[in-house]
DNA sequence: CTGTTAGCGCTTTCAG
DNA sequence: CTGAAAGCGCTAACAG
């Protein structure tokens, strides 16, 4: 079939009522200066023939596409996906699009991702990092094009830049001060990753705390996972078969906490009672999950999703000329799931 | 600081090396009909000035975007997550970006996201309606715009579109079988919204099977829910205080699922004795649940995914003419996670 | 092998 | 109040 009609423009709405493509444009636009009767007989017309302006015409003109790229590890994760909602509500709100990539904690792909979006001249950029990132650079060469970058909850160890970073300590002091309310005086951490800021926090808020309650520190309470299940399982069976063995654990995340209960348990060691887990919020279900940890660390992503996309939608208004950088805080909530 | 440089343009390149500007575009495509020297040139100063091309002059130039949109109701399910990795990485292999955009099951954001899509100029279009949409028309205008588009999972009920379909009977059947070999007899289903052609299917598969094992079809043991726990809880409900029993349940979902069971429990009933649940899979860590159901149907998102985007793909390297629909059907298969 | 030129659709001075 | 014309960056048909 001849469905193959082009696209009406303004030039042929032109035409056909004898007036200049100008006049056309301010008509559509609701112009002051256009005549009452031409700018109705112009934006009748526009409706007859269907008439819509070819946005990558405008684009291009105006060197501006009203999109926005979210760059983050995975949309699998609650968490991430809860942050987009809040980039989008905040985007629509401000007639932005959204497009979303995810890097799958690769490096490489991340790369490839901001070049793309560069490449289709998103207006800015909101970023959560890959866990393997290492080098900026393809962040901070954006700079160039102008267009600016917030990250979010995983962000770079840098200075000059825009983020909203997640208070690991303020979180982890209540998990540990909870922990040690409940009685509990050796407690130990199974950190993530130590290229992570979080990471570090979390020592830093361990130290403060025992600090704090006079207990001793003992960094053989501390240990890491890269986040799969086999280097959980590694580290939670070294914290329970240490010598004296904790009676808590704090996990990175929930699913940190789910290997770690589970081989809690192959060990026979008795849930709440022998050992205790609190973890960090990222999961969905917990309410149907057998052995919950009893507290967890809410981390607000939707909050931090709205936070970084208003920051990014003031960059972009901006002429692009300062030099202020946002650094926004979230606070962690501690939720108690079970009082057992 | 003045870093607000233009960026380099073929213009300047051309400029600087006293050539047309059509000699630079040709050289830095590779033009057979370029000299090596001034394509070496060429390449060089390119280099020199970081040119890089400026795609949304390309996009306009060619009226394409090499952008794909895929719309979805929700992010955060799952099985829609998997269904993007498929689309992301067929797409990435064809040079194709992915814009995505969340209904959450709402018939109007749907069609704002189609529309914004659409004035991006997406190329194509990939998606799985919301839960309420009922006109299609926000789809259908699409082909004045030769912009193709491909449902998959939840596809409308109209001949002459392009989907990638679950075939519900076929995993529906195995699942009943697999309980009526198990020696149940009384099988209750808690079935999707009417609206969704699954949900017909589902029915339909229960009769058939029914009828070849020679079993009694009572209307009654099939309830409906719309997905949400309270619709969920009264359906079982419902199921469990038959006269007669149902001593198995095949539900709509893992969540649905999981409500379910959770509501037999309060009832007091033994789980895989008095009643048994089977549903189909979306959920992420059925590993660390308590009661799981004991078999689900998988319905390779994944494969959704990249079976929708290479149909739409094929569909843009068309010239935009052919009448030609495609409906592939994905068959599911039952995946047994306990024997109990 | 290279240059000239038109034009994609739209906005926006600058002139009437 | 309206029109003419330039130009955004790039490609490609046409002409040498």
């Amino acid at each position: 079939m001849a469905d193959e009609k082009k696209l009406p423009t303004i030039k042929e709405i032109a035409k056909k009522l004898n007036i200049s493509v100008s006049t056309v444009s301010r008509a559509l636009h609701d112009h002051p200066s256009i005549g009452l009767r031409t700018k109705m007989r112009v934006q009748q017309l526009a409706k007859e023939l269907n008439y819509e302006p070819n946005q990558i015409a405008i684009f291009f003109k105006q060197g501006k596409t009203y999109a926005i790229g979210v760059v983050l590890p995975s949309l699998i994760e609650e968490f991430f996906s809860k942050a987009i909602s809040g980039v989008e509500d905040i985007a629509r709100q401000n007639k932005y699009h959204v497009f979303i990539g995810q890097s799958h904690d690769d490096e490489e792909m991340e790369k490839e991702i901001v070049s793309a979006m560069k490449d289709q001249h998103v207006d800015g950029l909101i970023v959560s990092l890959s866990k393997q990132t290492k080098n900026y650079d393809h962040f901070l060469s954006l700079k160039k094009y102008n267009i600016p970058v917030v990250f979010f909850d995983r962000v770079p160890a840098l200075p000059n830049v825009n983020k909203v970073s997640f208070n690991m300590i303020n979180g982890t002091k209540q998990a540990l001060e909870f922990l040690i309310e409940k009685g509990h005086r050796r407690i130990g951490v199974i950190n993530g990753p130590e290229e992570m800021i979080s990471t570090k926090e979390r020592i830093e808020a361990y130290k403060q705390v025992m600090i704090k309650n006079r207990i001793k520190i003992d960094m053989s309470l501390i240990e890491t996972t890269d986040l799969s299940t086999a280097s959980t399982v590694t580290a939670i069976d070294k914290l329970l078969h240490l010598k004296r063995r904790p009676t808590a654990v704090v996990a990175i995340n929930d699913y940190v906490a789910l290997d770690g209960i589970r081989h809690a348990k192959k060990l026979k060691l008795k849930l709440n009672k022998d050992i205790t887990f609190v973890s960090y919020a990222n999961i969905p279900i917990t309410s149907y999950l057998q052995d919950p940890p009893i507290a967890s660390v809410e981390q607000y992503p939707y909050k931090q999703g709205t936070t970084a996309a208003k920051i990014l939608i003031e960059l972009m208004n901006l002429q692009g000329g300062e030099n202020i950088f946002h650094d926004v805080v979230i606070d962690g909530d501690l939720v108690i799931h079970s009082h057992k």
